[in-house]
DNA sequence: AAAGGTACCAACCGCACGCCC
DNA sequence: TGGGCGTGCGGTTGGTACCTT
C-alpha cells in the first residue's frame, strides 16, 4: 500500500561528515579481516555508526589499497578527455580504463581543472579563428595540446595537493603498517573477532587500539605536513 | 592582519539497475 | 511477474585551505 522504498539506513542514528581515523582505521580493519560482502549489514558489525552507503563509498574512494595516491600525470589528464569525448559522464567507466583511480576523483579533476581548461582553449581557438590569423587546428580534437595545464595551477596551490597527498600516503602507509601489525598481533586476534561479536566488542580493548593507532597515524601525518610546510 | 573570494575535494543524496524470491 | 533489496552511479553540496585585496 504505497509504502515506498525502505531507507537505507536508520538515518538519525547514523553519523554523517567527514571520517575520523579511528573510522577510517575500524573499517579498514574489519573489511581486512572479513571483506565486505554485504555493505548495508558491514557498520553494524563493524561497530560503526555509519549508513553501509558511506561506508562503501569511503573504502572505494579513499581506503582501497590499490588506490593510486598523488597528482594527475599529464597522460592520465589526456585519457581522461579522450574517455570523456566518447563516453561522456560516464565516470565509472573511464575510471576503468585509470587502474588507481576513482570516478569521483576522475569526475572532481574533470568539474575542476579539465572541463576550465577545454572551455579556455576553445575560447582561445574561437578568439584565433575569428581574427583569421589561425593557423587551424588540424584535427577536431580540442585536447591535442594539453602540455601548459600545470602552468594554469598556481605554484602554492601545487604545493598545497602536495602536502594533501603526501597526507593520504602516511595515512595509508600507517595504516597498512598497523593493520597487520594489529592481525598478527596477539592482541590483534581480539580485534578479528567473529562477526556477531564485534559490535559488541566496539567500546572494547579492541577500540582502544583503534584509536591509539589512529593518533598514530595523525602524528605521522602531521609531522610529514610541517616537513614539507618549511621545506 | 583581516575579510571576502575562489578552488578543491570528500561526502551525501537520490535514482537506476540487476538480482533474488 | 512483480516487488523488495543491495549496490553502483552521477550530480550536487558543504567544509576547508589558499589567494587576493
Amino acid at each position: 500500500m504505497g509504502r515506498g522504498r525502505a531507507p537505507c539506513c536508520d538515518k538519525s542514528k547514523v553519523k554523517k561528515g567527514p571520517w575520523s581515523p579511528a573510522e577510517d582505521f575500524r573499517l579498514l580493519t574489519f573489511i581486512h579481516n572479513h571483506g565486505h560482502t554485504n555493505w548495508r549489514s558491514l557498520p553494524k558489525l563493524a561497530g560503526l555508526l555509519r549508513c553501509g552507503k558511506s561506508c562503501r563509498l569511503r573504502w572505494i574512494n579513499y581506503l582501497r589499497p590499490d588506490l593510486k595516491r598523488g597528482n594527475f600525470t599529464k597522460e592520465e589528464e589526456e585519457t581522461i578527455i579522450k574517455l570523456h569525448q566518447s563516453l561522456g559522464n560516464k565516470w565509472s567507466k573511464i575510471a576503468s580504463y585509470l587502474p588507481g583511480r576513482t570516478d569521483n576523483e576522475i569526475k572532481n579533476v574533470w568539474n575542476t581543472h579539465l572541463k576550465k581548461r577545454l572551455i579556455k582553449k576553445d575560447a582561445d581557438d574561437d578568439h584565433k579563428n575569428s581574427r583569421g590569423s589561425c593557423s587551424s587546428p588540424s584535427s577536431s580534437s580540442s585536447y591535442s595540446s594539453s602540455s601548459s595545464s600545470s602552468n594554469l595551477r598556481p605554484h602554492t596551490h601545487y604545493e598545497s595537493h602536495q602536502v594533501r597527498n603526501m597526507e593520504k600516503e602516511v595515512l595509508l602507509s600507517a595504516k597498512n603498517q598497523d593493520i597487520s601489525s594489529i592481525t598478527t598481533s596477539s592482541s590483534a586476534s581480539d580485534c578479528a573477532e567473529p562477526k556477531e561479536a564485534i559490535s559488541a566488542s566496539s567500546s572494547s580493548n579492541c577500540s582502544h587500539e583503534v584509536d591509539k593507532a589512529a593518533v598514530v597515524v595523525y602524528d605521522e601525518v602531521n609531522k610529514q605536513k610541517m616537513s614539507l610546510k618549511f621545506r
